[in-house]
DNA sequence: TCCGGTTGGTTCACACGTCAACCAATCGCT
DNA sequence: AGCGATTGGTTGACGTGTGAACCAACCGGA
């Protein structure tokens, strides 16, 4: 079972260089997230998907699908994000298993106030830097990878059906 | 303070697409390490630069810098990886604070066969359906972010002075 | 109507990452 | 030699992510 060619020098330069991407962006964003704005990354996801439904409205499902989260982290981080009274969960009134996360005027006054630093970091560390044409092929790129996972996955991991 | 414009509509394209290709790329190949090797990916690292080590042996703290782990979370893996028996620690004969951390066999074995496959996977979902052009591509862009990171990381996060 | 399968959600146990506090050995300076 | 700062490393508390088990409500036939 030695078929597996290794990388050549061109990808292993690529590689490393996506892996300490992927691995300092997310690290430096949710830092600056978390000290400036007292949100995590997760928190971020979560109330800006809330902030663009109607009235700040979302049953639990649905904001699972939109953020590609497994049900049991949404549920756990849910409960974490009620305690610090940034959403709240109440019954729902046309199915009665499910429930109905909200957004608090807390959680509205910060997401309203981490968007725009948020993107602001975005911009500071990546796309100030990078040419139309980057852009693009990096778009290209996602997309190829994305139907590769799509492609291979095929069911492994949380689906999401695109809206 | 409204002054931070949004993204444009190609700067969100990439932006999603780099998000959802971080975290599609990492949650696939951690799955495919865990259920076909039974490794973590955090494990895979610590193992992958042990076996280039020589004797399959580094103390500690190299093994931080490399993998531009916070030396708790080294710590912490350690010990996980130790009781697994991946890893022993002993103590380092020339400097009577430190230890000395070691491949032991099952841990050479289980890397020696994780690594093909992982390049295979890796080869899979990403490089072989890249062109030469959309690396380099890659490569600039990951080298881009690492150094706007630098420049305002400046000690915040772990350093690594690059080796 | 009943009954099995699906769906929405929670909970438990566990792996993982971070921060702050801590300890002991070592270094550097006088 | 003495002593404070630095370095190498561990620990504890806590937030976070995953898989499996579980429960109740809903759905779709026979």
């Amino acid at each position: 079972m030695d078929e597996a060619r290794w990388l050549d020098e061109r990808e292993q330069r690529a590689w490393r260089a996506l892996m300490v991407m992927q691995d300092g962006l997310s690290e430096f964003l949710d830092r600056r997230l978390r000290t400036r704005c007292g949100l995590s990354g997760a928190d971020y996801e979560v109330l800006a998907h809330l902030a663009e439904a109607p009235e700040g409205r979302l049953r639990p499902f649905e904001l699972g699908r939109l953020l590609r989260w497994e049900k049991s982290r949404l549920s756990q981080h849910l409960g974490r994000m009620e305690k610090r009274e940034l959403v709240t969960r109440e019954p729902c009134a046309t199915d009665q298993r499910g429930a109905v996360v909200a957004l608090t005027d807390r959680g509205r006054v910060l997401i309203e106030a981490a968007a725009p630093q948020h993107v602001g970091d975005v911009r500071e560390v990546l796309m100030d830097h990078l040419s139309p044409d980057e852009l693009d092929t990096l778009a290209t790129i996602g997309d190829t990878v994305r139907a590769r996972l799509a492609a291979l996955g095929q069911g492994s991991g949380p689906a999401a059906s695109e809206g």
